[in-house]
DNA sequence: TATTGTTATACTCTATAACTATA
DNA sequence: TATAGTTATAGAGTATAACAATA
């Protein structure tokens, strides 16, 4: 047994990323359906999104912005005087997700909340001169963000992966 | 200002979700190439993960694994023996996160740490038989959940969007 | 009854930094 | 010098549960 956990060893050093594969037989698709890991659409969809996370993250890492943050800026200058409640069912959050989120941007006075006049659950949100300025700069990197991301397409593949992502969230 | 603000929210409560937008004009498109937040790739991958991480939780209520958990029971399965650094290389995670998820596993008696005879820096992951058979459970979860993701696209479209997102991460 | 905002709480993922052992 | 594993720490996102005010 030893020995065989030794030689099994040698190989995983020799290769380079996930090493045993050459040795050990996969026992892929054994009783499923599915057959390896590469198949599945939900593991790749968690890997662009890794790497788009961390590529964002990097490129806003001087701003200082969250690309939640940056999406509720962006939809209230959009939509001035929208609700919170608003805001979480666009970007499919939970009520308490949107509380943090906007009581960060609140804490830097990137925007007010407001009373309603009409229903009085509700509050306004606005930017502030500062939220302003904050979401001009974002829209800068937001541009080299997604060239970082199109710069892998053509113009029709790009239009074609938002019509299959579209799909699966809406 | 007070009664644009009341004018507003009359429209805001009459529609139905991001409601300012027929009241106050978009500012979309102002001084960047970027237009509306709909135009983004980001947004949708962030929202597409967002609709299946929420599915798959649901899905995988019961065995109480994250998605992160079942990738690397898969990924011993298929290549035992396998080491930390290599499973973290092929998940793109970090060496702290790949720890904290092998550490979960192995409390739950899912998997063993073996040495490594050849590099022993390095140390050996193995499925236990508990192991084992939560993959096995697994696999039926992920069937389902590949189903209800699968279901929105054709053959064609779902092997060509694996392909789009692959060059994102790859 | 349903919705909105709010607070408290907890878990997961992610990453950084520093340390040890080994190559 | 570089890599593997480890530990401590922290921030971000996600969610649930409960509550008050309002519709």
């Amino acid at each position: 047994m030893e020995k065989a956990l030794e030689a099994r060893d040698r190989q995983a050093a020799a290769t380079e990323c996930v090493s045993a594969e050459s040795v050990v037989p996969s026992f892929r698709g054994e009783d499923t359906g599915v057959g390896g890991i590469d198949e599945i659409i939900g593991f790749h969809i968690r890997l662009a999104h890794g790497a788009t996370y961390r590529h964002f993250t990097e490129t806003f890492s001087e701003l200082g912005l969250t690309q939640k943050m940056v999406s509720v800026l962006w939809l209230i200058n959009d939509h001035p005087h929208v609700a919170q409640a608003d805001i979480g069912r666009r970007l499919q959050m939970d009520r308490a997700t949107t509380m943090a989120i906007i009581n960060r941007l609140e804490a830097r006075n990137l925007l007010v909340r407001g009373a309603s006049m009409l229903d009085r659950r509700r509050q306004t949100l606005t930017l502030t001169a500062d939220g302003n300025a904050a979401l001009q700069e974002a829209r800068r990197c937001i541009d080299e963000h997604e060239h970082w991301l199109k710069s892998r397409f053509t113009k029709r593949e790009a239009t074609l992966l938002i019509e299959l992502l579209r799909r699966i969230h809406e």
